[in-house]
DNA sequence: TATAATTCATGATACGTTTCATGAATTTTC
DNA sequence: GAAAATTCATGAAACGTATCATGAATTATA
């Protein structure tokens, strides 16, 4: 009924160049074929236009070439860069991107994680939230910055490594006191740990720290308030500032400058992600940057590799530093 | 050899339920069935955990059910927003995405259309820079911002009215002169309609303007010098500048900023796309906004309707204005 | 030269699904 | 109550590919 058109299939080829269907097959997989039927069926090809069918060979096979990836939406330039990364690993091995966006809502995910069953993708990349996702066993399965088990691989950032570095450079720019602020439901599960090593840092740096939390989905204004209520005098309480995500830090920074705070000649602020507004040189804020190529790296070659027995459960990459206008040069 | 998951298929299905394989068929795909038998079968898939297999179906419908994204990349927000609406309208029709991304090269895009034909996906939806790309006749194909024949739908921003509209603008903020900037290469075919339409309205409301066009691949330097050129005793020659992207605003913004012109006390700056930083509600520049949506909606439901015939070779949706703090509110 | 070993094209089969023709069982019509 | 019409499960076939067992033709070995 929708046999509209008709492309050209194996068996074509094989009857244009007269020989058989599998000797067709051969060719175009590049395996071992006499050179004279080679030619034939090259040029049979070529007469019509053959191309191979990919549902046909997936049905054989079993194999798609094909990665789900699941993050919860591309307007972030953080999952915007990491989407962008993952296809080129992916590229670089000739499989395809699936995309798939969660918007944080688990069903979405569970949905999405079903075409693994369908076989629709040979395996599945995931930035969840959710840290209640069931995972399935016996599909190939890599999260970012997710730890669930040693059975599934985990993929991240040093974030412990990033708080802790945050730390000794504001200690360094010279902020008498320092605070962390992060969205409380942002920073989950390895995430978590960018406070931790922060936290540690100022300890063993002997620097007053403070730790704040933001209620999750709290609206501009509350921030705002949030922000006045550690005001004295004008002058803002803290000397520095270490924002778990750079699209916080994107906010307070325009709050405070709305408020007539300084950045960064009254608080110093320092984000994490590493985000650029254009793929620009300059992060758009004073950040500790992801490795996001070489996250995107392991999780395509982890999930790709078929012996998910032999893989580490959690690998860390180191991160950076890197000055975006909102620090002391 | 690469079974290792013998998932269940609707010969278990059927053999479980005791029934005929294509009665489970039809169960599946909720065509009408006996009570009784539809019942066995339901319980026969919940028992087994039987899941559809996507590549024997398509194998036999011809359908994929997924449509291929090609654009540059996702690094551009305004591209990421595209990429993100797309999705959401595909979704909506029970559709799936397959990201493709061109950066700007012929060659992926060429190979990336190969996949229609391989049978991968039933459609294209297409950013393109390449006036030349050959676009195959027999494979549903539309075109974003680019007019290539009546034969390909483009879908497009109201292009010149949003040039008319910025001109508009400028003039009601009370620009003696303004000028339109533009990289070459960025705004060919439909966008470059934005041009059109406010020399247009320039003509039209008796306000002088000057074209200025910088040639493509600028490095950051040179537009620096090139704006400097325009530089007469430390005041810039123009009070309005309506700059072809957001992009290219924003980094035109940042240079006039560092070479103490003031953005919008000396200069009105307006930019086209609409960006936001991370999905505020404030663009990130005074701009023109296409309505992304929309034209995503236009897109997939063109894409997908299969008498291609019938449907209009250009349409165009209208823009707005959005104030972004780059110009007088 | 005769036998063994190797190369390599052939033809058949299976992957999991949808759909078509068939015919049995049921319901409707006169 | 018999014939016609309808409903609906069945079994077979086909979609396009990769691969396996087979056997013919060639080359190497003794």
């Amino acid at each position: 009924m929708q046999k509209e058109k008709n492309a050209p299939t194996m068996a074509d080829v094989a009857r244009e160049a007269g020989v058989a269907l599998g000797t067709v097959s051969r060719v175009v997989n590049g395996q071992q074929v006499g050179e004279e039927f080679r030619i034939k069926v090259e040029e049979a090809i070529r007469k019509l236009g053959y191309q191979y069918n990919s549902s046909g060979r997936t049905l054989r096979t079993g194999n798609t070439n094909t990665i789900a990836f699941i993050i919860p939406n591309t307007i972030n330039p953080y999952f915007a860069l990491l989407v962008h990364h993952i296809n080129r690993a992916l590229e670089k091995r000739n499989c395809k991107m699936l995309l798939c966006f969660s918007e944080y809502d688990t069903n979405r995910e569970i949905e999405y994680i079903q075409m693994a069953r369908q076989n629709q993708v040979d395996g599945i990349i995931a930035l969840t939230y959710n840290p209640n996702l069931t995972i399935p066993a016996d599909v190939p399965f890599v999260t970012i910055d997710r730890f669930f088990s040693t059975s599934v691989p985990c993929i991240a950032s040093d974030n412990f490594g990033g708080g802790w570095l945050a730390a000794h450079k504001l200690k360094e720019f010279g902020c008498a006191n320092v605070a962390f602020m992060r969205v409380a439901s942002s920073l989950t599960n390895e995430p978590s740990k960018r406070k931790d090593g922060f936290v540690s840092a100022c300890v063993e740096l002997g620097m007053p720290f403070e730790i704040m939390a933001l209620e999750d989905g709290q609206p501009f204004s509350e921030i705002e308030t949030f922000l006045r209520s550690h005001l004295k005098e004008g002058k803002f309480a803290f000397e520095g500032l270490f924002i778990g995500t750079d699209s916080l830090a994107w906010e307070v920074i325009r709050l405070l400058r709305s408020m007539n705070i300084r950045v960064p000649e009254d608080v110093q602020v320092i984000g994490f992600d590493g985000i650029r507004m254009f793929g620009d040189q300059e992060p758009i804020v004073s950040t500790i940057v992801q490795p996001v190529q070489e996250i995107a790296e392991a999780c395509v070659s982890t999930v790709l590799s078929k012996h998910l027995s032999n893989v580490p459960s959690l690998i860390c990459l180191p991160v950076q530093y890197a000055y975006g206008g909102t620090t002391k040069e």
